[in-house]
DNA sequence: ATATGTGAATTGATTCACAGCG
DNA sequence: CGCTGTGAATCAATTCACATAT
């Protein structure tokens, strides 16, 4: 397995669910095509990506959907559970750990962290809520592998410290503001305002009016 | 002005947040280097990417923090008012018209959709949800530039092609499918399921113990 | 003296064409 | 014969080095 580009594992997630799909319809096999059809790319993207780790199909008549489900599944570490805590039990984590679909392939909410005493104690989800003199001693006895961060801004860096300093491996982060982790941390970044601005530019370039002189 | 990649679109969008911090610290002048750092990219990264849209600063000196925002506000069209839809009044689109900071930037809530005539007439936000017969009509109407899409999944292309139809420029697809529209419409997805996947691979690649054989 | 702006070099990702196998 | 798997070629993005302006 040599390097693989950060675009092929996004693309792996897609094709994962889109397989997860064909499973639940009860399809049998597919093809490179259908795949890049229903993905927006091409059959030689998904065929060059799947090769970063492996031979998955029979040439001449394509892939078995669940054999290259699991094999995906494994790729991306969805065969085992992962214990997720949520920094920051205000709006945006309640209705984080309330989303439905938040359990789905062993994802499991142990713990929530809040800087206000008066959260502590209260649940989130499933979860308690526990204040942040806990955090090293909850993380490494529930064994969180990785955390959504949805602190206020101005408190993203100091958290993001402690719940490295605590062993964490991995960060969603919420907060529209670019964190500093070391190497072995990892960072994915959800910003929805973001996104909007990101709308907004395309749109505007294709009118004719410009931007401030 | 030559073609843009993606990467720097993002990437502008992290530099005029910065900026905007910066100029609400009341800080004057700033160069490429510290916008990098901040950014967490090179210097000649910065460099490059307003190099696609023009000179802003001063060799030798750096660059003006109220010019430079002025500026990249205008190459993101944000000295505009943008109207939004959200396209399906559930839990996730009452939670993204409640959020405080939806209104910053010029972008503004004008109408919500819904196919639940029970859902119609409703509030989300400071807007008023109708149902689909109204979309195309209100679309118009209200001079509707982007939706946020939060229909549930198999709702999704159906809803798309409303919207496209009625002459929508721009969707933020809170959905996790890969959604088909035409070459002038844009899509900016915001997912974060795919987004604690990509961590889970991350993770776990750099764990000795490999996926399913 | 110092930090921008930019062509050139390098690195990386995608596309292609076809060899290889069922 | 059909579709996968993959080296080679193309295309795009990032990095670099330095000329340039203040």
């Amino acid at each position: 397995m040599s390097r693989v580009p950060a675009a092929t594992v996004s693309r792996l997630v897609t094709y994962f669910r889109i397989l997860s799909d064909l499973e639940a319809q009860g399809v049998e096999k597919t093809s490179s095509d259908d795949l890049a059809v229903v993905a927006g790319v091409s059959a030689f993207q998904v065929r060059k990506d799947l090769a970063y780790f492996g031979r998955f199909g029979t040439r001449g008549t394509g892939y078995k959907v669940p054999t290259l489900l699991r094999r995906i599944r494994g790729i991306l570490g969805l065969t085992r559970t992962w214990n997720v805590a949520i920094m920051g039990a205000g709006r945006l984590g309640q209705a984080l750990a309330d989303f439905p679909k938040f359990g789905e392939h062993g994802f499991v909410l142990k713990a929530g962290f809040d800087a206000d005493p008066a959260k502590v104690g209260m649940r989130i989800g499933a979860a308690e809520v526990y204040g942040l003199d806990a955090l090293a001693q909850k993380i490494q006895e529930l064994e969180i592998d990785m955390a959504f961060l949805t602190v206020p801004t101005a408190a993203a860096q100091p958290a993001v410290d402690l719940l490295v300093e605590a062993g964490i491996r991995g960060i969603l982060n919420f907060v529209p503001s670019v964190i500093t982790v070391p190497a072995h941390v990892f960072v994915e970044p959800v910003d929805f305002l973001a996104g909007v601005k990101r709308l907004a530019f395309y749109i505007q370039k294709m009118s004719p009016e410009e931007g401030t002189p």
